[in-house]
RNA sequence: GCCCUUGUAGCUCAGCGGUAGAGCACUCCCUUGGUAAGGGAGAGGUCACGAGUUCAAUUCUCGUCAAGGGCUCCA
């Protein structure tokens, strides 16, 4: 049996914590388990939190040693004993100074701190004869319900007491519980699954793209064949915006500092900033955003109402100072480039405008085979500044729109910047995983800080309505989540390398380079593979880098002005006519699809 | 930034106090072979970087940088 690099099918639905109260029990109390056995080897550790989580549960513990990876191994071995033990979890509920009391003797100051603000009635939990915990429930009645062929323990990490990282390092320790080892098999297969569709492993192994140790954290190299998608996928958004009324704008990458002191972004952007430098007697600084430049072309002249709305889109490269330890891959990276919009427009065209953007947002995603969405309102926080009225307009504006769209929404009440409300967008990819990408923000700030204008047709000035917008959100992170949700077989429009020539023997390769050549003037993406290898390393070769279509030929191909066609989602294709691969592949460009079609 | 783990050939990884190994990839030779690995030979490494311990460091210790898993923060 060859390898498989194809698709493997989900056989089994795991269960999630939150919609399986037994499931749910079962990690609470593992939990437990993992603390009394943690305490147990440890007797120094002082215990916190330790919760359910959906594929397992964790714990919280301060240790003055922190643990390593291998006491693993020893705490798993202990939760083992326990559950072998079959000991009984008893829920007690005590008054508040029992609670204390039973805390101080046992010295845990974090249970303290928890019991501080918990309301009436208080219980606890017991695990055995001596170990308990402050905990609400619900647990399974003895560990005896616990699988110890089910559980694994994952990793540790570090953890802020409270999530707050000016407060106490813990170490939480991770762990993974199912009811039978068969579903926990089904898990480690889909961590297995979500590892083989890591884009900065198929990034590797297709050449996409690279991010070198000499040049830096987050700055991203677009690699030859990582290079031509980027621009097929570019291509289609400067059609796709044309198309929606909207104009392209060019700005530069630097600017004098004192445009981020009028933008705010020198107040409460800084942190997330390069330094700025110094060019002759001015200091300048290397964008974090693009708006500024956009807000200055606008505010270049004197605008009348009569052009409003104003569609201004960019490719905008942007450098942010990211954190040591925050980078990963291309989904967090310190040099990107964002689908970037701005539109300026009258107060009463708020709700068409939206609604023209969440129009461009499905055909721009769903071209990409993202098609289920989830989907925010975020609306005005305690701090924030503008009028009540225009707060109204808009989040109304936002609301009229999704209305009209037909997209259900959940809100965030008071979870808007504090310059104005917003819609964000989450879309899910195809193993479940959901990733933020487009999001549109109304601003009532930058108009301000900016003093921008119209003319209206009473003659008099007024500040017109700003909304930022990304699509993509950052080129990069979104070809990351991409490739992830393709897992590297892209469709046949967007791949690097859309058909692979594989002659059989050497006299056919004349017939070959007539072939490419045929194809490269027809904008059809074909190499040739020269390494004289017999067809089964070719076939190998081409199917290990995902080519979506392998053409073999051999003298019955030349000799008929035909190719062998090997299809990595459709399978034996058989032999083709030249001209009618050409035509279907040109159509297949075209169209944007993941397939060939043939008509004959 | 913080906690844990890691850094050996282009890739995936062994190794280990006495100055390096495999498979794949690469180059050359033989093979002209019809749908997932034909055979042979060869080349390729300041063992991430800097200090320390030692007669001797890729190996032990410390620091720096980077990566991975998390926390915090985010496109």
């Amino acid at each position: 049996m060859p390898e498989s690099t194809t698709e493997v099918q989900v056989p089994l639905t795991l269960p999630k914590t939150s919609e399986d109260p037994e499931l749910l029990k079962i990690r609470h109390s593992m939990s437990h388990v993992m603390a009394m056995a943690v305490q147990q080897l440890f007797p120094a550790a002082k215990v916190t939190i330790g919760p359910w989580t959906e594929t397992g549960f964790y714990y919280d513990f301060d240790n003055p040693v922190p643990f390593s990876e291998a006491d693993l191994k020893a705490i798993k071995k202990e939760m083992g004993k326990i559950i072998a033990r079959r000991l009984p979890l008893q829920r007690l509920e005590v008054t508040r100074a029992e609670a204390e009391a039973k805390i101080i003797a046992n010295n845990e100051p974090y249970k303290l701190e928890i019991l501080a603000g918990l309301e009436e009635p208080i219980t606890l939990y017991t695990l055995g004869d001596t170990w308990w915990d402050l905990c609400a429930g619900p647990h399974v009645a003895h560990t005896g319900e616990l699988n110890a062929k089910a559980f694994e323990l994952e990793s540790v990490a570090g953890a802020y007491w409270r999530g707050d990282e000016t407060k106490a390092q813990l170490q939480r320790i991770y762990g993974t519980a199912w009811r039978t080892p068969e579903q926990l098999t089904e898990y480690q297969r889909r961590k297995q699954e979500a590892l083989r569709r890591d884009h900065r492993r198929i990034g590797k192994d297709l050449e996409l793209f690279s991010i070198e140790d000499e040049a830096g954290a987050g700055l991203v190299f677009w690699h030859p064949r990582g290079a031509r998608m980027r621009l097929l996928i570019e291509d289609f958004w400067r059609v796709a915006h044309f198309d929606a009324g909207y104009e392209l704008l060019y700005t530069p990458h630097v600017a004098d500092i004192n445009l981020w002191k009028t933008s705010g972004h020198l107040d409460f952007y800084a942190e997330s900033m390069f330094g700025p430098m110094q060019v002759d007697e001015r200091e300048y600084q290397l964008k974090p955003m693009n708006c500024p430049f956009h807000v200055l072309t606008y505010a270049s002249k004197l605008r009348s109402y009569k052009e409003l709305p104003i569609r201004w889109a960019e490719l905008g490269t942007v450098y942010r100072y990211e954190r040591p330890g925050v980078m990963h891959g291309l989904m967090r990276v310190r040099g990107f480039t964002q689908d970037d919009a701005h539109v300026f427009c009258l107060p009463n065209q708020i709700g068409d405008e939206i609604l023209k953007i969440l129009n461009l947002t499905e055909e721009i995603l769903s071209t990409f085979d993202f098609t289920n969405y989830e989907i925010n309102l975020s609306t005005r926080p305690e701090k924030s500044i503008g009028e009540d009225a225009v707060w109204d307009l808009a989040t109304n504006g936002l609301i009229e729109a999704l209305n009209r769209k037909g997209w259900s929404y959940k809100v965030d009440e008071g979870g808007g910047a504090f310059y104005g409300p917003k819609i964000d967008l989450k879309i899910e990819d195809a193993i479940g995983r959901m990733w933020q990408c487009s999001t549109i923000q109304l601003d009532f700030n930058l108009p301000e800080r900016f003093d921008l204008e119209y003319v209206a047709a009473d003659g008099s000035r007024q500040r017109p309505i700003m909304i930022h917008r990304a699509i993509f959100g950052s080129l990069e992170r979104f070809f990351g989540i991409m490739t992830e949700n393709y897992a590297g077989d892209f469709p046949f429009w967007l791949a690097p390398e859309q058909i692979r020539l594989l002659p059989v023997t050497d006299e056919v390769i004349d017939y070959a380079e007539a072939i490419q050549a045929e194809f490269q003037k027809a904008g059809i993406r074909s190499t040739i593979d020269r390494s004289g290898e017999r067809l089964g390393k070719l076939i190998r070769n081409g199917e290990q880098q995902k080519i979506p279509v392998l053409a073999v030929i051999g003298i019955q191909e030349a000799e008929q002005q035909s190719l062998s066609l090997r299809s990595r989602r459709q399978g034996d294709l058989g032999i083709v006519s030249k001209t009618n691969l050409l035509t279907a592949a040109q159509e297949a460009n075209h169209n944007r699809n993941a397939d060939l079609t043939f008509t004959e």
